[in-house]
DNA sequence: GTTGAGCGTT
């Protein structure tokens, strides 16, 4: 019976947190408490599961008081055969919450964010809707398709995160109004549209020759 | 009933 405290992560502030990858998809944290229990006074066992189907994914976290205890459990029961598989214990990265761990320590050195440092918020947002369809249950082998839709969607991002101020719709709705359409045709000679560069655009006095035409004029 | 790279609160 699982003892241990199911509202939430208990004081991570101050505890080890170990990944223990390749366990069984049956083992419970009942099942590995024993294990690790040997190696020190495990804080707390969570093991992620499936919101759907219930079962668990395969990994577990174990929370020890002190590196000692969890560096010993490692070295212990890293390559351990529970339930019949070899289950591999390290130390956590990173939790839900970006919480800092130094080398399996969580600590609040949680720099503050500063106002300038939101531009990286959306990339951290394409990271969350990433992770929003079924990322963790991505099998590397059939998840072929839903990866050619994901590669689409990042490229269609990255066309538009490339605005800057204006989009590049506008551009080239204005471009078509200002040209005719009959001048896209692509067997129109084999010379080039006369067309500047986009890169180039907004920038009339774009020294092409190296130097600037302001100075050195004699 | 199955599977097997990874990083967390049902």
């Amino acid at each position: 019976m699982s003892h241990f405290r199911r509202s939430g992560p208990p004081e991570n502030r101050d505890t080890f947190s170990l990944l223990v990858l390749n366990v069984s998809f049956r083992t419970t944290a009942d099942d590995l408490f024993p294990l690790f229990d040997r190696y020190g006074d495990v804080v707390d066992i969570y093991i992620p599961r499936d919101r759907r189907t219930g079962d668990s994914r395969g990994f577990a976290f174990v929370r020890y008081n002190y590196e000692g205890e969890a560096q010993d459990a490692v070295d212990g029961l890293d390559g351990r055969k529970v339930d019949g598989r070899a289950i591999m214990v390290q130390f956590a990265k990173y939790g839900p919450n970006s919480e800092k761990i130094h080398r399996g320590r969580i600590t609040e050195e949680i720099p503050k964010p500063r106002g300038h440092f939101r531009s990286r918020s959306p990339r951290w947002r394409y990271r969350d809707d990433y992770r929003d369809r079924d990322y963790r249950r991505r099998s590397r082998s059939r998840s072929r398709e839903r990866y050619d839709q994901d590669r689409y969607r990042d490229s269609d991002h990255r066309r538009r995160s490339r605005t800057r101020s204006v989009s590049p719709d506008y551009d080239r709705k204005h471009d078509r109004n200002s040209h005719s359409p009959a001048h896209r045709s692509p067997s129109h000679g084999k010379g080039h549209s006369p067309r500047r560069i986009p890169s180039c655009e907004g920038t009339p006095s774009r020294p092409r020759d190296g130097r600037s035409p302001r100075s050195g004029s004699h």
